[in-house]
DNA sequence: CTGAAAGCGCTTACAG
DNA sequence: CTGAAAGCGCTTACAG
């Protein structure tokens, strides 16, 4: 590999001057930049971005660490991150925490090592303050994505509460008054959203939520089904079974909707079922299901819109991003 | 930042013990080591990665290029790659080519001069073989995932003959002998294979697959729908109309059921339909759809061990993995 | 307008 | 068993 050496050499000027003409940083005569370029040209020079990266403060690189790799809104958010690192020139660094505070710390601790030039996190469920103070201390522009925190950040997520008092409209106009929701872990801070979001909704419109048609706490989509079976039985002999479910995320709707099904209950005929995040496709299927739509691929590139302003200006005052989802309403609720 | 210096000068010993020490390549006094490791604890050393990797060989970085990362089967393959890369400590810089050449080779470049020590690449559609020339040029250890090509290179992917002839064998078994198949972008190697593979499955059985029943080409889903539409009048007019659908990709499934659904075709009621990769969830869903399901996430892990068996001997003998894909029958042939 | 030289923070022969 | 020093390939004051 040809260095900064040979292209000065070759070119007859000093290294500093190849460097310049390289990142136009100082003025160089018309024809000794000429002859710079067909030197760079001759010997193939490719500069060390590893050396470059060394002197200066920056490595044009950016680190993404999400909490589920494999829920389609993470990977649409991922998609958003990419392409526009990509359209800015800087390379993503992407790693899972898979929910797990441990891993989501060894990735921060690896990105930082790496000397990205920012950090956007969508936080693990049980995850520490300490990182974010850990990140702060680094002097490391950081941005929240999705798992929002109340805290001095800048983040970007969605606005939950608007959503799901739409939801809750949507229902109640229908009639709906005993309305089940699976909230799943409530220490996801968008999934608290969309739980306090719900009780307020309700709230203000005078309905009541019985404590035992809330179903929360649940991670995966099997446990789910069984918390849901229970709560329907349950509610079922109380003679206050729900007419409608509401899920909060899509792994919980699968895990709603087979219990649904296993209970022999058709949905919209004897249940109305609405969702968050939902899944991909589903006009093209029964049951078709009304769901809150986030728009994932953009909220990942806010945030490497807020990291950049952020870069720019490390003194701007904080800023918050809540973008509106769509709700796509389908049979399931009519 | 506390450096090597600050570390050594604090622990009364040289830069070199200090290093040597770090990376345990020589022997050390106990009680000098003892000393350097708690002048590291009190500086709060971090090696820096950047200087390390300029004097070293290796980065401790692989670079992923993928196709689409809006698909579920690549988003699943990211997921089982990235997972593979923590694993060994390794850092993951992913990049998106959109199908694009241009920006697939971009992506290349960038991840080179980033001085990544391999590179998995899921190619383009209409990607060069000189791209690989390049990549060979720099004596970049690569592998070829998904899309493989007929070149002296570790890839793996799946078995796409073995699948389609099960697939062919499960819909002819059932009585259907014209059969439609929606094969895509043949410039991408898994859609030609999957394309060949049904013809020779076909010939096989001696059974005829009409031109007009061959549905290739289309890349978006817009325009299988149309594509699949007007198939669909045409041969309905000729009197052949297909009893059975067979869709290469999630996209293309999509785009045909939509036409399916459009002409007031039931499935499987008046049309059979399966798929390769298909939807998340879809035993939930109405119509369950027969699926060649690819193991993507295994995918993703054995390409990260292709390419560090390649590291480790660069004049391995070049491996092609291919992995067997699980059918998983529904309704929607039955 | 340009160059000589220091220095970024490591690793690693070389020497003892 | 350990250290002094060269060197990786750049950028950037400093000097003229």
């Amino acid at each position: 590999m040809a260095t900064i050496v040979d292209v000065a050499s070759l070119a007859g000027v000093s290294t500093s001057t190849v460097s310049h003409v390289l990142n136009d940083t100082r003025h160089v005569e018309p024809e000794t930049k000429e002859r710079v370029i067909s030197a760079v040209k001759a010997t193939g020079y490719r500069r060390d971005i590893l050396a470059r990266s060394m002197r200066r403060a920056r490595t044009d690189s950016i680190g993404l660490v999400v909490s589920d790799a494999g829920e389609p809104a993470f990977a649409d958010m991922v998609h958003g991150v990419e392409e526009a690192a990509a359209q800015l020139g800087l390379s993503l660094l992407l790693a899972n925490s898979a929910e797990d505070p441990a891993r989501e710390r060894a990735a921060v601790e690896a990105l930082l090592d790496r000397r990205v030039d920012g950090l956007i996190l969508a936080r693990a469920a049980g995850s520490s303050p300490a990182l974010l103070e850990r990140i702060r201390e680094e002097k490391k522009p950081l941005v929240l994505l999705d798992r929002l925190a109340d805290l001095d950040v800048d983040q970007v997520g969605v606005n939950n509460q608007s959503a799901m008092a739409a939801l809750v409209e949507h229902l109640t106009d229908r009639g709906h008054e005993r309305i089940m929701l699976v909230s799943g872990d409530l220490r996801v801070s968008s999934l608290r959203e969309r739980h306090d979001g719900f009780r307020a909704a309700m709230a203000k419109r005078g309905l009541e939520v019985p404590a035992g048609l809330l179903c929360e706490g649940t991670v995966t989509a099997a446990e789910t089904f069984d918390r849901v079976q229970a709560v329907l039985r349950a509610s079922a002999e109380a003679g206050e079974r729900p007419t409608a479910v509401l899920a909060c995320s899509t792994l919980l709707a699968a895990g709603a909707l087979r219990a649904l099904q296993h209970a022999g209950l058709r949905v919209p005929g004897n249940m109305a079922l609405a969702t968050f995040d939902g899944f991909t496709y589903s006009d093209l299927f029964q049951p078709q299901i009304t769901t809150v739509r986030q728009p994932a691929f953009r909220l990942g590139e806010s945030a490497v819109s807020l990291l950049m302003r952020r870069l720019e200006d490390p003194s701007a005052p904080t800023r918050i991003l809540r973008l509106e989802s769509e709700i796509e309403f389908r049979s399931s609720t009519e």
